[in-house]
This record gives structure tokens, sequence and C-alpha cells, in this order.
RNA sequence: GCGGAUGUGGUGGAAUGGCAGACACCGGGGACUUAAAAUCCCCUGACUUCACCGUCGUGCGGGUUCGAGUCCCGCCAUCCGCACCA
């Protein structure tokens, strides 16, 4: 036992991490003979502000998973990489007139400076940046695919534009009628659109989730988005017209509950038949009302119904024959079903409000309710339906009709998803562009497989056009070409992709990130795919998750990649706030800077930390003085150094508390319950410290076990323990359950289930034995002072209940 | 309205139906020190008590059980996501 000097954090982890990059201490092995684990993190955005102390959350613990598998003998892939392109950066380009490509890479060099400052394991050899023309060549060529195979369209409909980013936006990423990326009200306009057709696999992303690991939030969140519902289209004829409108229903069976129909205001028959119609001026002017309120006015405050009836047109009730009159309302959406529907006021509220304002006929055909008050919506006897009389079970009426609606040829069962197409194409510079033609003569035409990467042109004017229009329009070189069929003037495209274009498929680029022939080699997505653990923000789910998922299962289906589903395991974790329990961020001034922390504590308490703060997918305020915290309990374990002994056994109790702390720590790290973990470890030192000594390999065990949450000084201390190889390449430590035993435990002991007294007991006494002998103890004798025995339950090293009375 | 989650000390949080509050933070007391920092030791849910003992206690109300923070039924509150989705 010597005198060691004072835990200097700052000196040892710029220490190993020079160390570990010189020696590629974490490249994934090229061999593929060991077995594999690829272990995932959501690649992130380099933005101007660097991290902040929430964003190493899912680094930290992905880490601290990686390097266990590491010591657990994997091939381990654990990657980094940058989603680089992005509006934040080209505003920024925009109002600093700096180059876009300028600003990502001083961002990404910040960001790798800070991630490497904090010890991530990461594999820096297989680093990817979306906006390479190496790898965004990759992007084009998969789109390319889609476009070949159907999935790419255009369109004109109404769809989610920003004006203040002056961008149209999917509808993920308007989501609550707000831009995602300046936060803005989202407005509607008609537009012309690239979709890529991801409805197409709205089953299949429903499916799929049936063979994948998702906690059950995130799965049952991908499937309210999709939002699947059956139900049958039905046509009802317009009343002395050649032409039918078609609803979509989910309650086909009644169809006999049929007063009125309702069309959503933009619906295109209306025009068609605008001069039949006697009041096109009022409903010219609804239709304006309507256009001018906000997503905010039509979902929170029109709780009141407004519309009006179509004068000079209605239709005709398909199965009873009957004139229904039709109007027009809000409330109908274009974009959902056929943007017109049955109304049945019995039996749907929103149909029930508009009905009584509207004085419109309410028909029960359902029995169980009081249609007076409100629509009633639950299970009941049919009645005032004809044939459906009498049924009480909704999927029977339901088949019944729909059989019925078949044999006369005036509708058909169908299915509706609340996903729509995804709208793809960005009005602005910094992003991928799209590869596709517009000659007059051919159409539109792929630019060909050879000719990708298609370059983004270097322009000195970022600034979207006001004419709704990318900056690459004004670039006449850019945009004029010849048509790679008939060789004639043509037009390229000049909308950019989107933020999530690139982050669809990063993770099987880095498979084989440096292959310039294709985007992965086939062997080694064979080998390192399915990813085995994704870990990312619960803010993806609806988006990148869902995006990368539909592009893996794409890829699947030409053939292109060996597994349906690309992430085999998926976990979230919460959110850092700031001290104030307030989300970080700027505005609030509650941003905690890692960096600062990191210089007070040192990364390993840092990294801690931010494991030991609470359950690692719940939301947690920081505390400063829990971080430091962390540190005292690092600096404990620098001066158990002062103990480690010659000899190799001092404490059987000590020896025990060893393995346990190994099985818990083993156990919870797969479990994230990296929490309980370190308490386990600080348990363990706690204990050590008041040990006059420990055992060498005692001192080994606790450091091989810590060795994933704080790196650094685990390599040290190993390193002064003499060794010459370095810790993250010892085997980990296995637990011996037979060192778990002990020979004699502490019970509680229960009369009638409250814990009045403890006893010692030998720790292998049988049940049987325990319920026969413990009565006879004295100091259960006191306990139970004489009253009469009804019953003794004997729980093994927990606790004896007696019940008396 | 629909879906998901959460509710435990002053704080963050532990707890396969089995000793509620592990492990920390804050706070209090003591040791060491000329002093401070660091470190070490002790106390720290509430009420009662000098202390032991005892009583109460996991959002609220019921229930199941020898035993409930945990399971069941009914509420309340907060957070997140979606939302006039036919």
């Amino acid at each position: 036992m010597s005198e060691i000097p004072a835990y200097q954090p700052k000196a040892i982890e710029s220490k190993w991490q020079k160390i570990w990059a010189e020696t590629h201490a974490f490249e994934a092995e090229a061999s593929h003979e060991k077995p594999k684990f690829y272990g995932l993190i959501e690649f992130p955005y380099p933005s101007g502000h660097g991290l902040h102390v929430g964003h190493p959350r899912s680094n930290t613990a992905m880490d601290i998973i990686a390097r266990k598998r590491r010591m657990q003998g994997y091939n381990v892939l654990f990657p980094i990489g940058w989603d680089a392109f992005g509006l934040p950066t080209e505003n920024y380009a925009i109002k600093n007139h700096v180059h876009p490509a300028k600003v990502t890479k001083e961002n990404i060099d910040h960001f790798r400076s800070q991630l490497q400052m904090l010890g991530f394991s990461f594999d820096y050899s297989r680093e990817v940046d979306t906006t390479d023309p190496g790898y965004f060549r990759w992007t084009q060529w998969i789109f390319l695919k889609m476009f070949e195979h159907g999935l790419v369209f255009r369109d004109k409909t109404l769809v989610n534009y920003c004006p203040s980013c002056k961008v149209v936006l999917s509808n993920e990423d308007s989501q609550g009628g707000k831009c995602d990326i300046c936060h803005n009200d989202v407005v509607q306009l008609p537009k012309d659109v690239w979709y890529l057709r991801i409805t197409a696999y709205a089953d299949r992303l429903l499916e799929g989730l049936k063979d994948v690991d998702y906690p059950e939030n995130i799965a049952q969140q991908q499937v309210n988005w999709i939002g699947k519902s059956t139900g049958a289209f039905v046509r009802f004829p317009f009343e002395g017209l050649d032409e039918e409108i078609e609803i979509y229903t989910t309650r086909p069976d009644t169809l006999f509950g049929v007063t009125f129909m309702v069309m959503a205001p933009e619906h295109p028959l209306i025009d068609k038949y605008a001069d039949r119609i006697r009041n096109m001026d009022a409903i010219r002017a609804y239709r304006d009302e309507c256009a001018k309120k906000t997503e905010f006015e039509r979902t929170q405050l029109a709780k009141e119904k407004t519309g009006l009836k179509l004068e000079g047109l209605s239709a005709v009730n398909p199965i009873t024959g009957k004139t229904v009159p039709i109007y027009l309302s809000d409330y109908v959406m274009m974009g959902y079903g056929t943007g017109a529907i049955m109304a049945v006021p019995a039996h749907d509220q929103r149909d029930w409000e508009f009905a009584t304002k509207f004085g419109i006929d309410i028909v029960e055909v359902i029995q169980g309710g009081d249609i007076t008050k409100e629509a009633y919506t639950g299970d009941g006897v049919m009645v005032n339906s004809d044939f459906l009389n009498g049924y009480t079970n909704k999927k029977d009426s339901i088949a019944r009709m729909l059989e019925e609606i078949e044999k006369r040829g005036i509708g058909r069962p169908g299915v509706q998803y609340k996903m729509k197409d995804w709208a793809f194409n960005r009005q602005r510079y910094w992003g991928e562009p799209i590869p596709l033609i517009h000659c007059p003569k051919c159409g539109v035409v792929a630019v060909p497989y050879e000719e990708l990467p298609l370059r983004l042109p270097d322009v000195d004017d970022f600034e979207p056009g006001t004419d709704g229009k990318s900056p690459l329009a004004r670039i006449e070189s850019f945009v004029n070409c010849k048509c790679p069929k008939c060789g004639g003037d043509a037009k390229r495209e000049t909308d950019t992709m989107p933020q999530w274009a690139g982050s669809s498929w990063y993770f099987l680029r880095y498979c084989d990130p440096h292959n310039d022939q294709v985007y992965a080699d086939r062997g080694e997505l064979d080998y390192w795919m399915p990813v085995d653990w994704y870990n990312g923000g619960m803010e993806h789910v609806t988006r990148h998750l869902l995006y990368s998922r539909f592009w893996h299962q794409f890829l699947y289906d030409i053939g292109e990649v060996g597994c349906p589903e690309p992430y085999a395991k998926r976990t979230a974790q919460g959110l850092i706030l700031g001290t104030d329990g307030e989300k970080m961020s700027k505005s609030r001034g509650n941003v905690v800077n890692p960096e600062e922390v990191v210089d007070e504590i040192g990364a390993d308490a840092f990294r801690c930390y931010e494991m030991f703060m609470g359950a690692f997918d719940q939301a947690i305020p920081w505390s400063t003085n829990g971080a430091k915290g962390c540190k005292k309990f690092l600096d404990r374990v620098w001066r158990l150094q002062e103990k480690v002994g010659e000899g190799d056994s001092y404490s059987p109790a000590l020896n025990a508390a060893v393995h346990e702390a190994v099985k818990k720590v083993s156990e919870d790290i797969e479990r994230m319950k990296f929490n309980t973990a370190i308490a386990a470890m600080m348990s363990l030192v706690n204990e050590m410290m008041a040990q006059p000594a420990i055992t060498r390999a005692e001192m080994e065990t606790l450091l091989k076990i810590l060795s994933p949450v704080a790196p650094h000084i685990c390599e040290e201390m190993w390193q002064n323990l003499g060794h010459t190889e370095p810790i993250h390449h010892q085997p980990w430590p296995v637990w011996d359950e037979a060192a778990l035993q002990k020979s004699e435990v502490e019970i509680a002991v229960q009369i009638n289930g409250k814990v009045r007294g403890r006893i010692h007991i030998p720790a292998d006494l049988t049940r049987e034995s325990a319920e026969k002998e413990l009565p006879e103890n004295p100091e259960v004798q006191r306990l139970t002072n004489g009253k009469q025995i009804m019953k003794v339950i004997f729980v093994p090293g927990r606790l004896l209940n007696i019940v008396v009375k």
C-alpha cells in the first residue's frame, strides 16, 4: 500500500482518448468469424449550438452496451455519422453569408471533438456524412429504384406549406399544424408535389411490428399514426344525374339511418356541377371562410358545426332509394377517405351535432341510447333497417350489409389509413438534388444511374425563391440539360429531398461505408444487419423510424437486403430537463453545457451521472449537485488503490458482495437499468472502503464492471495494477451463484402481516421444516405471546408470517 | 374524444405480491485543520417519546390476499402523442 496521487480526470481522460485513437481501439473487425453486435444511436444533426447535456444520454447508454459486448467477445459495430443536410444550417448560411458546406464541416468538427471528449467508443473509421456526394449518390440511387418501381409520383393536391421556411412539408413534419423546423403555423395550399408512396407499405409497416422488439408505447404510436380502419366505400347516385358520389364509412350497417350527406368544402364534384347548384355564391363565401381558419380554430374552437346545404343537388340512398340532402361542412376533410360522408346523426356525435343545428331528421337504427340527447355509439338491437332488423352484433350486421352492398353493386369493402403519402420535395438548396428530368417529349425521366451522384451546383445565393421554387431553379447551367431518353432539350427537377432522406438508410452504409461500387457489399450487409439494438428519441417514432422502416422494406422487396426489418430492437431514452424541470432550450436559458460539466468533474463522472440520475426512459431534471456526487463516487474508487493488498482473501462477505455486484450490473445493463447498476457498484465500493484491505482480484473485478460506464479511470487503474493489455480487451466477469449463497440469513417476522421483529436462520432451511420449527423460536414465541397460531407462512430468505387469533 | 405514460421523503429515485424509502442529492451534528476546502464518522418520512416501544404513511375510494407501492374495479391529477379520421 503506497501513497496514491489524487484523481486527476482531465489528464487521465485525454491520455486514454489519445491511446484509443492511436490504436484504433474500437473499430469493428473485418473478419466475420465472431458473433456480431450492431449497436446504433441516431446520428446527430450537427447544429451550430453543439451538444447540450441531453444529447449524450443515448450515446452513453449504447456505449456502455457496446463496451460490454466487446468484453463478452462480440465483434461490435458501433458507428457514428452526421445527418448534415437541413434547414437550420441553410438558414444560418443565408444569414451569415457563408456556404452551408463550410458551416456543416465546422459543425461536424465541433461535434466530433465534443463526442471524443466524452470517450464514446465509436468506430470513427466508418463515419458517414449525408452531405458527402459519395454518400448521397446512394440516397439518390435508392430514390431512383423507388421511381423505377412506381413508388415516386407527382400529384397536385392540398399540401402543408410553411410560409416562414418557404417549403412544402410532409404530414409527419407538420404534426399539430406546426412546422417541425420553425414551429410556425402551417397553411394548406394546392401544389404540385413529389410523393413517395409510403401508404403502399402501410400494412407492411403494421405487420412488421409483430416481428421486432419495440416498447409498447413506440409500437402503439406507430400503429396510431398509420391509423388503419376497415369499412366500405359506397356510391350514392346524384338525383337526376349520371354521376355518383362515393363515401367511406366504417359502419355500413347504419346505411338505413342516413338522413343527409356531407362533402368537404373543397370537394371537386362541387365545381363540376357548379351550374346546377343554385347557391354557388354562398358556397364560395363558405369556402373562403374555411380556408382562412387556422388549424387551432378548426380543431379547438370549432365545437360549433358550420356549413350549408347544396341547393339544386341531392343524392339517393342506394339501399333505400330515398332522396338524401347534401351539405357542405369543414368537419369533413378532403384528405381522408373520399372527402364525403354519409351522415348517420343517431349514431355519430359529429353528425348528431350538425343535424341538430340544421334541423335534419335523426333516425335511430341501433337501440340502446337516447338519441334526443346525443348520438348512441354503443351496441344494441338494430331497428328501422329492413333486413338488418334484430341484429345485435356489430360484426354480423356489418358483414351482412357488405354482402348486400356487393350483391347490388353499389360499393365495396375497403380500408383507409390516416397516414398519407410522403411529400418528398423541398424548395431549398441544402439537400440531395432529386435526380429527375422533365422532358417536354418524354415526360419525367430518371437521371441515368451512371451519372450519379447528381451534385449540388456551387452557388453563393441560397435564398429560397419567392416563386416557391428552390434556389437551384435560378442556375441555368444546372436546370438545362439533355433528356437521357430522346436527347432533346430538357430541364432538371430543381427541388431537393427532405432532411429525412439521408437518415432513411444510413445504418446500411455503416456496414460498408467506403464502398464506391455499391451502397454496401451484400456480404457485409448479411453479416451486420439487422441492427441488433437501436436507441433514440421518442420524437422520431412517427418520422425517421417510420420512414427508414419503409425504405428498408422496399430494399428487401427488391432483393437488396436480406432482412425485412432494419431494427431488431428499439429503445428510447427520456429527456434530460433543465434544473428548473423544463425542457432545455436556448430561449429558456436553462441549457447545461457538457463542456463545462466535464471541465469540472471529468467525462467519467459526467457519464456516470447521466446514467445514474434516474430511470433511463423517464424525463429527469439535471442536478449539478447530483453530478458532483458521481465525481465523489469515482474519487472513492480511485482511493481504493490504497487498499489493494497482496493477500488473496480478506473477507468472505466482501467476496460474496463482489459476485452479487457482477450479477446485478450484468443484468441491469441489459435491461437499461443503469441507475440501479451504478447504485450496486456504489454499495460495493462503500463496502470495500469499510475494509482494511481488499484483494487484487476484487479490485480488478470492480474495474471491469465499472469500465463501460467510466472507461478512462478504469483503464488507468487497470494499468496501475501492472497490466499492459487494456481493460476493454478483458473478458466480462461472470458471477458464481455458489459464492452468492450465505449460510445464515436475517428474515422478518410478521404477525398478521405486520413486521414485528427479525430472526437469524440457516439459509438452507426448507419451507417445511421452517414452518414446523420456527414457531418454536424464542423470539417468535415472544412475538406470538401465547396467542393461538392459525397459520404459518414462510418465504425463504424473506420472511415468516404468523397468523394468530 | 382516442392512445401511451406517470403519481412513493425536502429533491432525483429503489423495491420477481413478501422488511417501503436501496443508491444518491440537500440539510443537521461531530472528527481532522490555525482556518477553509477535501476527507472520514453519525443523524435525516411524519407523529409520539429522553430513549426503547408504538402509531401513521406510496394521489383518492373500494376489493382480492396470511400479506398490496405492486394485482382487480371505480375515480382524481399531471405529462406526452394523435385528433371533427367518417
